[in-house]
Parts: C-alpha cells; sequence; structure tokens
RNA sequence: GCCCGAUUAGCUCAGUUGGCUAGAGCAACUGACUCUUAAUCAGUGGGUCGAAGGUUCGAAUCCUUCAUCGGGCACCA
C-alpha cells in the first residue's frame, strides 16, 4: 500500500492520527482536489471578510482550520490567517457533495479556501456560509491542544511555528517587535540615516570587547571571526562620504547564555557626521520616546513587577558622580589601580572577581555594575565613563582620564553605548596599542591591534558621533519578556536526540 | 564550567509510602445530532513513563551515569 511506504520514510511513523490522515490524501486525490495545492485566489484577509456587510456574495477567504464544531448535517468552523480569524459554516442541505466530502477529509489543521457569502448566526456572529471550499493543504500531525496551546517552553523556542499557530500572545508580541524596528527605521530614514551592509565574516572581531566565534575560511586557508559589532566599518563608512548611516547588524559573541544574553543578538548602530555625543543624547531621548508612543501608546510600561517610566527628562549623570553617590568612592581621586583597590576595600565592598587582576578602567566598570547599575530603573544616560573602558571613544578635552560617551541605562540593563568617536589616528593608535598589551597580559576581553582601521583613519574622518543599541533588550522591555529568547523567532538550541 | 529543578499519550496534566493491567481532558476513530464557538452524548484505539545501567519479590516512583530544557552563579550587552 502506498501509505504505509509514505509512513515507513518518516521516523514519525507509529503515529495513529498519522496513518489516518495519510489515509486521506487519497481520498482527497479520489474527489479530484490536491492534498497540497498551489494557490488560492482570496478577495479578502479573514480579519476584513469578518467585517463585510451581510449578503456580500463571492466571498473567497483561505486559512488554516483552527477547530470544527459539528452537528450533523451543519459544521461550524474556524478559519485563521496572518490578519486573525473568522467563523464559517457548512450546511449539508445546501452542498450536499461538498459537505460530505468535508466531513471525510478534513482535519483541524488543515489549509482549505473557502467561497461563499456573508450571513448573520442565530447567535449573531458574522459568517461565511460556505457554498465551495477547496482543499489547500493536509496537515499530517495534529496541533497542539486547542485550550491550553503549547506551553513547554522547549517546545515553544524548538518549534516556534507551533507557538505562533496556537499563542496568540507569541505572534502579537513577534508583530510588535516587527513594528519596532519599522518605526525605527522610519524616524531613522527621516533623519537622513541611510541603511547599508558591512560585513560579518571579518578577519579581525574588532568594535567591542567580546569573546568572537572563530571559523575558517577554505579556499584563503585563514581562521576568521563572526562580528561583534559593526561599529569600524560603519566609521569607514563615513570615512569614504556617507554621512548618515544605519545597521540592523546580528552580530555574535561566544560566551556565556543566560536570559538577557543571547550568541547572537540584534545590535542597531548609526553613525552620524558632525554630531558630538550631546547632540546624539538628545536625538537619542527623542528616538525612543518616539519608539514608546508609537509602539506601546505610552510613556509608561511595567516590566516584571517594575514601573519604567520614559516621560520625563530622561537623567544625566556621570560615571564619577554616580559612583560616587552609590559607593561614596571618589574615583577622580584614585588615578592608580592600587589606590582604588585600597578605596574599595576600606569601604568593605566586595567584587565576584579577582581584583588584582584587572585595570583600573576594568575595576571602575566592575565597581559600576556592583554598586550602581543595578538601581538605575528609569532611563537614565550615564556619562564620561574611564578612559581605559573605551578605545574607540574621544578622549575629553578638559579630563583625560574620560571620554565623550553615554550609556542608555534601563532596569539595569545598558541598553545604549554611544560616544564621540575617537577620530585622531595617532590616538587611536595609542589605545589599540593598549588594549593589544592587556590582552597579552591576559585581559580576554581587550581589542585587538586593528591595522586596517588604523589605515582608514589616516586617511581622514569627519566628526561623528555613534551609537549602538540592543533590539532584543528594548524589545523584550517593550513586551514584558523576561527570557531574550521569547523576541526571537528561532533560537539557537542545542541538538535534541 | 558549577548548583538547583523538570522530563509520563500528538498536546495539557494527574499518578499517594515502591505494590492490581499507568489515568484524565483535548485531539483521533465509530455512531447520534441544523446554530455552535472549550458544542453535546455514547463507545473505541493510542504509552520503551527522556535514555542506559543498578537496588528490589516488585520501579513512573529509590540510586548512578548520560541527554535535553528551565532557573541561579560566573562571564558578557
Amino acid at each position: 500500500m502506498k501509505n504505509k511506504d509514505l509512513s515507513m520514510s518518516s521516523p514519525l511513523d507509529g503515529l495513529d492520527q498519522r496513518k489516518v490522515r495519510i489515509e486521506k490524501l487519497e481520498k482527497i486525490k479520489e474527489a479530484g482536489n490536491l492534498p497540497f495545492a498551489e494557490r488560492y485566489e482570496r478577495t479578502h484577509y479573514l480579519h476584513d471578510a469578518s467585517k463585510l456587510a451581510i449578503d456580500t456574495k463571492d466571498v473567497r477567504v483561505a486559512g488554516r482550520l483552527m477547530a470544527i464544531r459539528k452537528f450533523g448535517k451543519l459544521i461550524f468552523a474556524t478559519l485563521q490567517d496572518y490578519s486573525g480569524s473568522m467563523q464559517i459554516a457548512l450546511v449539508g442541505k445546501e452542498i450536499p457533495d461538498e459537505f460530505k466530502h468535508f466531513t471525510k477529509v478534513v482535519d483541524i489543521g488543515d489549509f482549505i479556501g473557502c467561497e461563499g457569502y456573508i450571513y448573520t448566526t442565530q447567535k449573531g456572529e458574522i459568517t461565511l456560509k460556505v457554498t465551495n471550499w477547496t482543499f489547500l493543504s493536509k496537515t499530517l500531525l495534529p496541533l497542539p491542544e486547542k485550550h491550553s496551546g503549547l506551553k513547554s517552553v522547549e517546545s515553544c523556542y524548538r518549534q516556534r511555528y507551533l507557538d505562533l499557530v496556537m499563542n496568540k500572545e507569541t505572534m502579537d508580541r513577534f508583530k510588535k517587535r516587527i513594528k519596532m524596528c519599522q518605526v525605527i527605521r522610519r524616524y531613522l530614514e527621516d533623519a537622513d540615516f541611510v541603511e547599508i551592509e558591512t560585513p560579518v565574516i571579518q578577519n579581525k572581531a574588532s568594535g567591542a570587547m567580546a569573546t568572537p566565534f572563530k571559523t575558517h575560511h577554505q579556499s584563503l586557508d585563514v581562521d576568521m571571526f563572526l562580528r561583534i559589532a559593526p561599529e569600524t566599518y560603519l566609521k569607514r563608512a563615513i570615512a569614504g562620504g556617507f554621512d548618515r548611516v544605519y545597521e540592523f547588524a546580528r552580530c555574535f559573541r561566544n560566551e556565556g547564555m543566560d536570559p538577557s544574553h543571547l550568541q547572537d543578538f540584534t545590535l542597531l548602530e548609526y553613525y552620524c557626521a558632525y554630531w558630538n555625543y550631546e547632540d546624539n543624547m538628545n536625538f537619542t531621548e527623542k528616538l525612543i520616546k518616539h519608539v514608546l508612543e508609537k509602539v506601546n501608546g505610552s510613556y509608561q510600561l511595567t516590566y516584571n513587577d517594575t514601573n519604567i517610566d520614559f516621560g520625563q527628562e530622561w537623567k544625566r549623570i556621570s560615571f564619577s558622580d554616580l559612583i560616587k553617590q552609590d559607593s561614596g568612592i571618589d574615583i577622580d581621586q584614585h588615578s592608580t589601580k592600587e589606590s582604588l583597590v585600597q578605596a574599595i576595600k576600606e569601604k568593605g565592598i566586595t567584587l565576584e572577581v579577582d581584583i588584582n587582576s584587572l585595570g583600573r578602567g576594568n575595576l571602575i566598570d566592575q565597581l559600576y555594575k556592583k554598586v550602581s547599575r543595578p538601581s538605575i530603573i528609569n532611563p537614565t544616560f550615564v556619562i564620561k565613563q574611564p578612559l581605559d573602558l573605551s578605545p574607540l571613544a574621544r578622549m575629553n578635552d578638559d579630563n583625560k582620564l574620560i571620554v565623550d560617551r553615554f550609556q542608555l541605562v534601563i532596569n539595569g540593563w545598558e541598553v545604549i553605548n554611544a560616544y564621540s568617536e575617537l577620530i585622531d589616528p595617532l590616538d587611536q593608535r595609542q589605545r589599540l596599542e593598549d588594549q593589544n598589551q592587556a590582552k597579552e597580559g591576559g585581559d580576554t576581553e581587550a581589542m585587538e591591534m586593528d591595522e586596517d582601521y588604523l589605515l582608514c583613519m589616516e586617511h581622514g574622518m569627519p566628526p561623528i558621533s555613534g551609537w549602538g543599541m540592543g533590539i532584543d533588550r528594548l524589545i523584550a522591555l517593550l513586551t514584558n519578556s523576561e527570557n531574550l529568547r521569547d523576541v526571537v523567532l528561532f533560537p539557537l538550541m542545542k541538538q535534541d536526540h
């Protein structure tokens, strides 16, 4: 028997429901239909069809059957498409052959196309009365249970298509992500930014401090890296004459995974010629407030029982003032690492890292992450970071220990990192050399020397301010998602079985 | 990498102190039914209890190892 051959070819045989559905394929063919059709011409999406006037004729819709309610010679069913869902009705007396065929071959989950007219049921629901229907595609495996949907976190990640079909809140979450990206794109385009693309496979993983994924280029026979940030290429574009550029850049970091970190994530970066970091900060506040208004309809949101207010003028506070306020330590009074270590010890603050292996900059960063960052809830610009944490940022003209930089912190998360870009190639070379030294000294996060980028800089760059934002994090905040995987359609999973 | 928890039918879940043939709802199958929307009613089939070992007269249940997932720690945005 043909059916047996089909089921033999799959590891999924032995499932009764699947066998029955494969047998139905033959019945569909016998009736002159294809079990997997080529096309269907619709006149309406389901959402629009459900708003049509009573007695509208020749309405053609298509979708996936989500529920069937049979009453002998009457069937109600629910069709679902991307726009929404709608009830259809088949009456045995009116279309005897079509009706019988439906009862014999159709299962929940199948795709069908329906033609008919709009009427109202006795309970007042606008419904498509089917005058004829077409089989479009068979589903061999049953959909998850109709009331509870798909609940298992693992299944939702591995089989997101089922999660999307069954759980409306999942689909809504991704629709929101899409809308957010559209709103940002439009805002940037309206401000004369252009979207460009830069390489994902790179000789040097530069532009951030992170552990890269290594790969190998066969025909060139060299090791290469997946990008950890698009930064240096976007700045090359500015050097080449682009004035304002941006990229939704998928980036890859070979580091631990937890609810707020992904191995591959989307970093939106933009760069603007002739801006400094303060121009950038002003623009950022307007952009993010615009996103809140357009996507969430409010400047207030609740994330995991925490109320976050985007509506006020956002606080701006320097790194050193923040740390002074939260720990009593004035980092400006400690220009060496040793004196800072002493101060931290005196205050009785314990950092869960090996203090002695860190340089002054990283020590300050650890102090900040320990005493300050977790308590920042409402959007706050933290500005003027230590120089040695920011090898690509412009040195402050009045204080050589800090850079013209800001981070936007929301709910303890660093969502945006930005600065006045370093455009002095001699200073840049010195900074990268310092980084390289730190790397050789055991600092695995330190940046590498990047001669190709320095070559570009030596040919000249205008003043620039640039910016990077974790798209996944912002959308997680807007959708009240605790795990970043909840806002990624197909998150990376270890192979099962 | 370390610690804690989870894994039972296609899906959602019960399963007592280790003790009859591992249960329910939905889904499926057979039948009834012309207004339901979690339709209803009657009946039927469906399980390598994540995997492999072990303890025991007897294991879904106890022990060991492994796999996958979740949470936490560490690292990072």
